[in-house]
DNA sequence: ATCGTTTTCAACCATATGGTTGAACAACTC
DNA sequence: GAGTTGTTCAACCATATGGTTGAAAACGAT
C-alpha cells in the first residue's frame, strides 16, 4: 500500500479498539489472548488489529513459546506530536497576529471589492 | 454515526491531502476553489475532505458573498496530544522503570499458579 | 506421535471512504 | 431576469476496513 508513516499511524489510532489497546499496553506488555479478553470479539480480530500498530510502528512482536507478546513503541509518537505541534505553533502565532491586525485596522473602502486585492 | 471525538481528529489527518490542507490553512483561511487548487482531484472531492475536517472540528467555514473560507481550529489539537502525551508518558515511564526486569524476577510465591518451572 | 494452546492465514461479508460526474443551490453581476 | 462564480448535493464506482468463520502453523506437554 505504500502509505506515508505519519498516515499509518494517524489511522491506527483512528479506532478506539487501537487506543484501547495502546492504552493498556502502556501498562506493560500482554499477549494477544490478554489483550482481547476485554472485547467483545474475536481473537482474529484483534490480531489484526495488532497487525495495524505494527504496521504503524506502534508495537513490536516478540516469542515467548507459543505466545508473541506485544510491546509498545513510544518512539512514533513523536512524529504526531512533531506534526501536531508545528502547524499548531502556526496556527495560534497566526492568531495572535491577526489581533494586532485588526487593532490597527481603520475604515472599510467601500469600492474595494475585487478578489483578492487585499487593499493597498 | 457517532463516532467518538479523538477518532474523528485521528481519522481525519490519516489522510495526505487532509494533512496538507491543515497545512496550507495554518498559513491563513482559504476558499474552497483555493484549496483545491495544487491538488489533482475535483472540488466536489476537495469539498468532502473539508466536511470531514469540520466534523472533527479542525476547521470552521464562514461566509462571504458565494465563496465559504475555511479556517482552522487549533484547539482540536489539544485533544489528540493530551491522549499522546499521556501514553507516551507511561510507556518511558515505565521503560525508565524497567518494569520489564521486575517482572521476570520476583520472590516467587510457592503456591501461585506454576508458569515457569520454578522448583523448591 | 498426538494433543492442547496460542496465534496467524484465508476467504468472505457489510460498510466506510475517496474519488468521479452531473445537477442543484446560493450569491453576485449584467 | 439571465448569466457567472463558488460550493454543495446525489448517485455511483472501486477499494479499504473491521468483522466473521474455519483451517493451518508454531510450539510445549504428554
Amino acid at each position: 500500500m505504500t502509505t506515508d508513516p505519519l498516515s499509518q499511524v494517524f489511522s491506527a489510532l483512528a479506532d478506539p479498539t487501537r487506543r484501547d489497546m495502546v492504552a493498556r499496553l502502556a501498562e506493560g506488555d500482554a499477549t494477544v489472548t490478554e489483550l482481547a479478553e476485554p472485547y467483545d470479539v474475536t481473537i482474529q480480530a484483534v490480531s489484526k488489529h495488532l497487525r495495524v500498530l505494527a504496521g504503524a510502528g506502534l508495537v513490536s512482536r516478540s516469542r515467548d513459546a507459543q505466545r508473541r507478546p506485544v510491546h509498545l513503541e513510544a518512539e512514533v509518537f513523536d512524529l504526531m506530536t512533531k506534526w501536531i505541534d508545528r502547524y499548531r505553533r502556526m496556527a495560534e502565532e497566526r492568531y495572535r497576529r491577526l489581533d494586532n491586525l485588526l487593532a490597527t485596522m481603520p475604515d472599510d473602502p467601500p469600492t474595494a471589492r475585487n478578489s483578492k486585492g487585499t487593499t493597498a
